[in-house]
DNA sequence: GCATAATACAAGTAATTACTTACATAATAC
DNA sequence: GTATTATGTAAGTAATTACTTGTATTATGC
């Protein structure tokens, strides 16, 4: 088995003046996926951004694909430890506040994050299926596991996996298409509640 | 008020070896989107692919968003009649008859056609809101309304059209999601009947 | 049958792409 | 302080992209 260094990256930036470099063309990537989409992002146009030579960037990220990957997970990661921290708080939480709590935090932390990360999550979402959403999906999942097992009894389920799959998809789905297109006449609120209303009628 | 030619093509084909032409032009779109993806697809590719030089596809398509637009709309014009004619057949039927309907035909239209046209669909579906799309959508979303309509009473929803949308949203994205990303374990029918599931139980 | 319009193609083009090579500068080891 | 390694850049490259120009062939009007 050969050693890989962390991240796929072809060499491990060591002086400080290195790691900001590559910070900084992480950061340049997240601004053009944010600004032109993951198709009108270019390695050259990142180099721009983020001032750094483009043999720069080729020195530290071997092709485009490992360069979307890093940024990938720097924010799969960012999200997972906010969703974990509150589904950690909502320990005998019912199915309503839950679902509400978890919903409300998606949508904030896509308002303030400028829709970045929902961007790069959807486009690859369907089509390609890359190893580290599908991990981010199944961290999520298994959270909702812990969850539910407590309160199983509760529960109208024949097989919860099935259950949880089902409206884990949905929720996902709904929330992302309420950031990504909304209906001009549905707020946040509506939203929400009907969701929260979805999952309760399914779940009780 | 300017005049349009027919679909946005630059050029009307008006002898039957023209619209041979278009139609293999077409054709060789659906055929390399469907191998390649969206971002795989060229114009090159696609004159080659159709046997025909890549002048004449410029004589008809005045640039690629227009061709792919044209295949877009032959699809899902050709789902918008398969699905009507299922709503129209399932007059009185209940949430959950008339879900598995839809859910199996959506699944069995998708095996026969290779997945292209839901390759189509989602890749443009969340990113770019193609016209087309949003109009399939309305269409889809109105046909389903009228079907509602009828059973109101029996129905405990407080906003008809939001509960449209939600279940739209849910069913469209359960099932693109189990297409294009199966779980190995989860067969059709299961997914069919916990969607049917989640449609009786927010309904009735 | 011939003028005219419709259709097709050969051979381009300029721009952009992901990625390299060769070389210079800055930091560290000792 | 100097040898060595890490980090940076200037200037490319070959391939591919969407799209054009100019010309030849085929069908149609009359």
């Amino acid at each position: 088995m050969t050693w890989q260094p962390l991240n796929g990256l072809k060499k491990d930036p060591k002086q400080p003046r290195a790691r900001q470099t590559v910070n900084r063309i992480i950061d340049a990537t997240a601004q053009l996926i944010s600004e032109l989409g993951l198709e009108g992002m270019t390695t050259n146009k990142v180099a721009d951004r983020a001032n750094v030579n483009i043999a720069s960037l080729y020195q530290y990220f071997p092709n485009k694909q490992v360069l979307i990957s890093a940024l990938l997970q720097r924010q799969l990661n960012e999200v997972t430890l906010v969703l974990n921290n509150i589904l950690n708080q909502m320990e005998d939480a019912s199915v309503e506040d839950s679902t509400r709590m978890w919903a409300q935090l998606a949508i904030q932390y896509y308002r303030q994050k400028g829709g970045m990360m929902t961007e790069v999550l959807t486009n690859q979402y369907t089509h390609t299926t890359l190893p580290e959403v599908r991990e981010f999906e199944h961290r999520l999942m298994e959270a909702m596991r812990r969850f539910l097992v407590k309160q199983r009894h509760r529960l109208k389920v024949s097989d919860l996996d099935l259950s949880i799959y089902i409206a884990f998809t949905s929720c996902t789905a709904l929330i992302l298409k309420h950031l990504l297109e909304p209906v001009p006449y549905y707020s946040d609120e509506q939203i929400v509640e009907e969701l929260v209303q979805l999952m309760a009628r399914y779940f009780y």
